[in-house]
DNA sequence: TAAATTACTGCAATATATTGCAAATAATTG
DNA sequence: CAATTATTTGCAATATATTGCAGTAATTTA
């Protein structure tokens, strides 16, 4: 018998059963207990069941993907997020799309802020929903796997009917001369929709992410009201960025 | 038993009566008094729960959050997420709502079954998202604090505009005359509306909650196609509804 | 206050975890 | 295809964890 096939095995036994016993599980796949235990360490290690003392349980409903894929340049997003934070004001309606950068705001806002926000990515609303004081308002439709967000013409057209103060729009890349793109038809339009649906676009990203360019183009750089990188506003990288009207944080 | 095992019972426990005492559960789970006490004692310290003499008591519902969430699937749950997973056919478009019946539900159905899913809860979705043959549609809305799902009048025109195959309807109250109720004007508000949105209505419920009635009507019996409980269909209590024009599970 | 119940402590029996190692098996390479 | 290398597996020895019990201290209840 293939690790695998016991790895699978395992999986099944946890869904269906919430709990396996090692001893079980080596009795009924002939095998030792330790080999088990082995296969058990490594399905724990990849987030797949939980290994206790004795076997293993479900992961059961906390199991969001996004806990388990580490994030990248975390130190950066949180200085970005922290920045960000600084423009929201008590009482005020804002749009937050997805991706790491928007979890780490999400995650940062204070708990006694009073707010409503506006957002069509899971996580995000995961996040917000912990919060007491801000009022979280989901954007439906098809939900893509990739990203976690909502996609399709009923996000666009709930979008369509909302006009908030502050959109935080994640970005994909941003250049000077091409604006922001992304490399996701479905993503593509809502941003558009967002951008439309907002007083005021707050582009938070890495400075990695500047001066690169996507195939499909979401909006020229005229659009964006402010933009938000780890780095200092004097900093050189941002001299291109300084020169168009935008503001630097 | 496992020990993390008995102490998701134990949370369970409290969860639903918001106390336990040492013996009884030790009782129940058939352990000595001292082991219930130095499960209780971890938990405690965990936070999980807040111990007092002579067993322990819920930490209220400020602190009832998703992540506190206790995974803990009764038995009974999962045997009826077993049998209502029976009901779903490849190709076909289904609507969950929230509770951890229907959460049980969503974490039973197979990787590999090709169905679309509609749900305005955040949790089932979250757990849909896993399935990779799985297409989830959010229904958006404002989300419930409590119920974790989307509510209000974005969400019901959202319903207005679908017919699905199959609705698993979460069940709060049921009663032989006086049909389904639930304490949540709201959720009210969302049932009816899942209801009008579905060919079929199938009512997964605990038998604990048969011939309970809460202050708001939802629907008559007729409505309902389906009920699952973890019982035999063939068991006396069910013998009111047996009665009806309904099919037991 | 006395009786009853519950809590805490240390201990022993049992069960489980960890580690290193060698044999068996699978994958890779020349 | 044979030789080499890497991975997997089972075993044994040791370490750690869990559990129930008994004795005693603390708390509640009447």
């Amino acid at each position: 018998m293939l690790k695998a096939e016991r790895q699978q095995v395992i999986l099944n036994e946890v869904r269906i059963h919430n709990r396996v016993l090692f001893t079980d599980i080596a009795e009924l796949l002939s095998v030792s207990v330790d080999t088990i235990r082995r296969d058990i360490t490594e399905l724990s290690v990849a987030k797949k069941l939980k290994k206790v003392h004795g076997g293993a349980i479900s992961l059961g409903f906390n199991n969001y993907q996004l806990e388990n894929q580490e994030i990248y340049a975390l130190e950066n997003k949180s200085r970005i997020a922290r920045k960000a934070i600084t423009l929201i004001k008590s009482g005020q309606v804002i749009l937050i799309s997805g991706g790491t950068t928007n979890m780490e705001i999400a995650r940062m806002i204070p708990p006694n802020l009073k707010i409503t926000c506006f957002t069509p990515s899971l996580p995000v609303a995961v996040q917000l929903m912990s919060k007491a004081e801000v009022d979280v308002i989901l954007i439906g439709g098809k939900l893509s796997k990739d990203s976690q967000i909502a996609i399709g013409g009923c996000a666009i057209n709930m979008l369509n009917d909302i006009k908030v103060d502050i959109c935080f729009l994640g970005i994909n890349s941003i250049d000077v001369n091409n604006g922001l793109t992304d490399f996701d038809w479905d993503i593509v339009q809502i941003k558009k929709a967002m951008i439309q649906a907002s007083k005021k676009i707050v582009a938070p990203s890495i400075s990695e992410k500047l001066n690169s360019t996507q195939r499909f183009k979401i909006c020229d750089l005229d659009k964006i009201d402010v933009l938000i990188t780890e780095l200092e506003p004097e900093d050189d990288k941002l001299s291109a960025f300084r020169e168009v009207n935008l503001k630097l944080l």
